[in-house]
DNA sequence: CTGAAAGCGCTTACAG
DNA sequence: CTGAAAGCGCTTACAG
């Protein structure tokens, strides 16, 4: 079935019958609805290839607002960004990223503010949660996705990690290790921050089936390794655990508290950072859970540019991705 | 860049430049390498939507030989195949599939005649590692993907698991799980098939390095649930092991077993069929090592459709999907 | 509101 | 060996 056919099928023109596939309206009703009759009852389906030669004529531009200076977790999240436009470069994507420090609201907006200027169709953005942004983004006309962190806007999705299950994976980990009994403590950024807070819930729920298990501690490290060297070196003083989960950042200076105290303890991490890597190899870390982090970039662009090309939606506004379980052979 | 671009540019036509940028012949070279110098200074890049469009009348089609029947391990490799197979449709490509039962040499050349019979450009087979069958693979002049299993003929690609990783990884599940000790147990189909004997390589390296960990006992259950509740029934009564790692099918009753037992034993398993699922998430399997199903059939497909409509081989000819632990909460 | 024509960038006959 | 023309299935002006 072409529009061709389906044009002589109701003795019409291919151009009435595009405007009418197509909702451009200025079609008299009758005709229109013959048109349709026609295509629904022959199945019509649009070539693909076809409409896409055409539409990459015109230029689809995504803005990206990432805050991934001087984190190398995100170097990944950009690398799915940027192959995912490249691929899509030839439907006639156009992707301007714009990457931030650290977690001001200010500069965040600033960088939406660029990207309106410049002219954007949608904007990938991971935003933080913060009424400014909140209000900011809430002002927008464009679609938007959230990646990696999300924030409570109307959205065409949020692509990024299921904490709460994260940390119930985490759970497992340390029920296998501990088998029938043991101390658990944990250390995270934040309590303050969602993801963090979900983590721990769901470690929590998890080991607490376990009567053996004890969760002895939860710290806070501000995300930080200095403040992280200092919290774990202070727990170890008061405390004797046999298991430590860091569900954050700052786990090489925790790590290297635990290190030095020459104590043997087991220790859990999350993503699959440089000093995690690194530890992970040579056997100290004993396992990670990672989230896919190419995915999020890859699949928060790819689900904007078909919502902007090809109006589809995600069937699920939450498209978490996969907690992965690393040990010391994984690749 | 377009053809009519460079067709002015070199004064003649885009009948010529075609014909010199795909290789048709038929032209003088002179003109020709004046025409392949002007593309390669200007980076042309062909629109892929437009020769895409074009393509797609003529039909490719891709056979696929698989031992599916009866074992559900394959319904997801299934998923992916013709998953891939209804997104290339647009593209021209029309997948047939030959799904036979078990190990059988016969009906796999069956299959393969069959399919050449129907007039196939490409084969994507899970081949028996048997000499009939290489034999036959060799006389084929279409390329071929072997799929899951590997043979050792002339290929455009394997896609599938690395058994020697996948054992390893068990391992380290191995160490979390019995700490400084304890006697593991490793029971696989046979010997005598390659994957498997590759994961109780892998596995005995990864625990071989930790000296209070033992590998007492290696069994061969012939992929059977019937011979694996006999051959652990067996074990359990002579010897002590603290941890039994199943490295292939049979696993179902090889549980059983354990479970009729009474005794507290870890136990390891690959892959997510049925009743591994249950087990895992009953809480009586601590972990599985999964190796990508849906992505064998998926990329098999992809990367054989690329060799035929693109020309375009895979990087590698080994194309190892990920070996990736599945706990309690994992989805 | 409608249709004839041109065009996207490529490939395919066909005539010479 | 070469070029002019037609065609893939769609969309986009434009004239009426």
């Amino acid at each position: 079935m072409t529009v061709k056919e389906i044009a002589d099928l109701a003795g019409t023109s291919r151009g009435t019958v595009d405007r009418v596939l197509n909702d451009r309206g200025n079609v008299n009703p009758e005709l229109a609805q013959k048109i349709k009759d026609i295509a629904a009852r022959e199945n019509y389906q649009p070539n693909q290839l076809a409409r896409a030669l055409i539409n990459s004529r015109k230029r689809i531009r995504i803005g990206v607002v990432i805050h991934s200076v001087g984190n190398p977790f995100f170097d990944d999240v950009l690398k799915g960004i940027y192959s995912r436009a490249k691929k899509l470069g030839i439907y006639g994507l156009e992707v301007s990223v714009k990457q931030i420090r650290g977690y001001c609201a200010k500069e965040q907006i600033g960088a939406i503010d660029e990207l309106l200027k410049e002219g954007i169709d949608g904007l990938a953005i991971m935003p933080i949660n913060l009424p400014e942004i909140k209000a900011r983004l809430e002002q927008l006309t464009i679609p938007i996705v959230t990646f990696n962190t999300d924030i409570d806007i109307r959205k065409i999705a949020f692509v990024g990690c299921d904490y709460y299950n994260s940390g119930r994976i985490s759970g497992d980990l340390a029920k296998l290790i501990l088998g029938r009994g043991g101390n658990a403590a944990i250390v995270v950024g934040s309590f303050k921050i969602f993801g963090h807070q979900q983590r721990v819930e769901g470690f929590v729920d998890s080991v607490s089936k376990t009567p053996g298990i004890k969760v002895i501690a939860e710290l806070e490290n501000e995300d930080d390794d200095e403040q992280s060297y200092a919290a774990v070196k202070k727990l170890l003083e008061e405390q004797e655990p046999d298991l430590i989960y860091f569900a954050a950042a700052g786990i090489g200076g925790g790590v290297r508290a635990i290190l030095e105290s020459g104590r043997d303890i087991r220790i859990l991490a999350v993503d699959d950072t440089e000093p995690v890597h690194k530890y992970l190899r040579d056997g100290v870390i004993s396992a990670t859970v990672t989230q896919q982090p190419y995915v999020q970039g890859d699949n928060a662009i790819k689900i904007l540019f078909d919502y902007i090309a090809n109006n589809k939606s995600p069937r699920e506004v939450n498209n978490f991705t996969e907690n992965q379980v690393k040990l010391r052979n994984s690749k």
